[in-house]
RNA sequence: GGAGAGGUGCCAGAGCGGUCGAAUGGGGCACCCUGCUAAGGUGUUAGCUGUGAAAACGGCUCGAGGGUUCGAAUCCCUCCCUCUCCGCCA
């Protein structure tokens, strides 16, 4: 969410994000709305500054006549501002549902574009392998290797359900382990995370409303968040933190599900994209100020990079161009791994920082040095996520026998150095 | 799942129709005093929001939402949450 004073003072600004986020979104009706809201606002209050004096009076009357006489003229105040209240309410309501419609406006730095096709490539690591033998893709991998079971995952949990198995299951976690501990040594405070969370969580994460397709609800009301991103941004909702105690940098782990509607059709194969997943989720909130947003943004980037260089996949970042940023997102990096059997570099990592669209609904404030009270700047990026992660990593170290090498980073977690039957 | 208790400011805790945005204590902050095992004194310490250049003035908020009333932290209803006991259970 925006400020409504920032909106007003930035109307083109605004106007100019929700054209390149390409999101339909009428500024100019808002305006409107929030004049007439401030209209209404003034004669409410004033209505009810008069009845304050009045009750005043009353408690100060001095004879019973005088009071039956005040309360009388006050009942007939009442009956002639309920209708104001009324339509302030109904306009406040439509306000606030509009409020968290508005994009953030992206920063100077972002490419223009329409989808993920204009993104920008600004960085590319590692060395993609050349094989001198016909490569299997990880499906065909995990079915040589008995590594995930497709046939019997969607058999129990319906299309692209899987069951992990064998070693994989055990990289899956040893990956986890791995990725904390390189977190861990760079300041983040690990948390396993809820991942059935409540609405007014999602809807402060910016998932919903305009995500709902995309998480599934429970029976009970309760959503399943496709990030722990929403939980560990709501650990600290409502609260108001200490400015020494900035920048905090969480790591959330938690499954997470998608239902990912809208992407029928797409990745069908495998463990690309799956309902639900592993995933340690980096969180950070610091002070109202866009240097350090974009500082800290810079280093949740390279921890992910730590962590994929590890593993000795090799990587590209892309800067997203305007219209595939998020609401809420000023700025975002995606990092995406190197696929040989798809000969493309395919998304892990999505690093993007918010300023204060989040943490204004989430209602997350620090007080600063001179004791006023600021809304914290939220950030956040991938630290792992499996299996997706394990699609580069099988693949980019498959021998020609059909084996599998796996890094030596992760040697301390296994005790195995290799995959093979 | 059953029974009960409760949700008030940074914390503890009083208030149970008007004098309450809220006693008191603790903590924090500021100043004063004091040479001593950091004590004493005084003051200060909620957020949101509207008009305004500012000073200032106004409105809202005692878990959330609704209702009763001239008036609600206080009464009524719904929901959420916390705690205790029983049951069930990884």
């Amino acid at each position: 969410m925006l400020d409504i004073k920032y909106i007003r003072e930035n109307k083109d600004k605004v106007k100019e994000a929700v054209q390149r986020k390409n999101i339909k979104f009428d500024v100019d009706y808002l305006l409107d709305l929030d004049l007439k809201r401030r209209e209404l606002l003034q004669t409410v209050e004033e209505k009810n500054a008069m009845k304050n004096q009045a009750n005043q009076r009353i408690k100060e009357a001095e004879t019973q006549e005088q009071r039956d006489m005040l309360i009388g003229q006050m009942k007939e105040l009442d009956r002639n501002s309920d209708n104001e209240e009324e339509e302030y309410k109904k306009i406040k309501e439509e306000f606030e549902e509009l409020m968290l419609l508005v994009p953030n406006v992206p920063d100077e730095s972002v490419p223009f574009g329409d989808s993920d096709e204009d993104n920008k490539e600004i960085k590319t690591w590692g060395e993609i392998p050349m094989f001198d033998f016909t490569i299997k893709d990880h499906v065909q991998l995990s079915k040589d290797l008995d590594l995930v079971d497709f046939e019997r995952g969607a058999k129990v949990a319906g299309f692209r359900g899987y069951y992990l198995k064998r070693e994989a299951f055990q990289l899956s976690m040893a990956i986890m382990n791995y990725a904390t501990d390189i977190l861990m040594k760079n300041g983040f405070i690990p948390m396993h995370a809820p991942s059935l969370v409540n609405e007014k969580i999602m809807k402060g994460t910016g998932y919903l409303p305009q995500a709902k397709d995309e998480v599934y609800q429970t029976t009970d009301g309760m959503y399943l968040a496709g990030t722990s991103e929403v939980s560990v941004m709501g650990y600290h909702s409502d609260e108001i933190l200490k400015e020494e105690d900035l920048p905090i940098k969480y790591m959330g782990f938690s499954p997470c599900f998608r239902t990912e509607i809208g992407s029928y059709g797409k990745d069908t194969q495998g463990i690309l994209r799956v309902h639900e997943f592993m995933k340690i989720e980096q969180v950070v909130l610091c002070i109202n100020d866009k240097e350090e947003s974009v500082r800290l943004h810079e280093e949740i980037t390279r921890n992910a990079e730590e962590i994929l260089q590890g593993l000795n996949i090799p990587y590209h970042v892309v800067v997203n161009c305007t219209g595939d940023l998020g609401l809420g997102q000023v700025k975002k990096y995606d990092i995406e791994c190197w696929v040989p059997s798809q000969e493309k570099y395919r998304e892990t990592h999505s690093s993007s920082y918010f300023f204060d669209f989040q943490t204004r609904r989430l209602n997350i404030r620090y007080k600063d040095k001179n004791g006023d009270i600021k809304f914290a700047h939220s950030l956040n990026n991938t630290g792992i996520a499996t299996p997706r992660v394990l699609i580069p990593l099988l693949e980019n170290n498959q021998r020609s026998d059909g084996s599998i090498a796996i890094p030596e980073a992760l040697h301390k977690y296994l005790n195995f150095k290799e995959i093979k039957r």
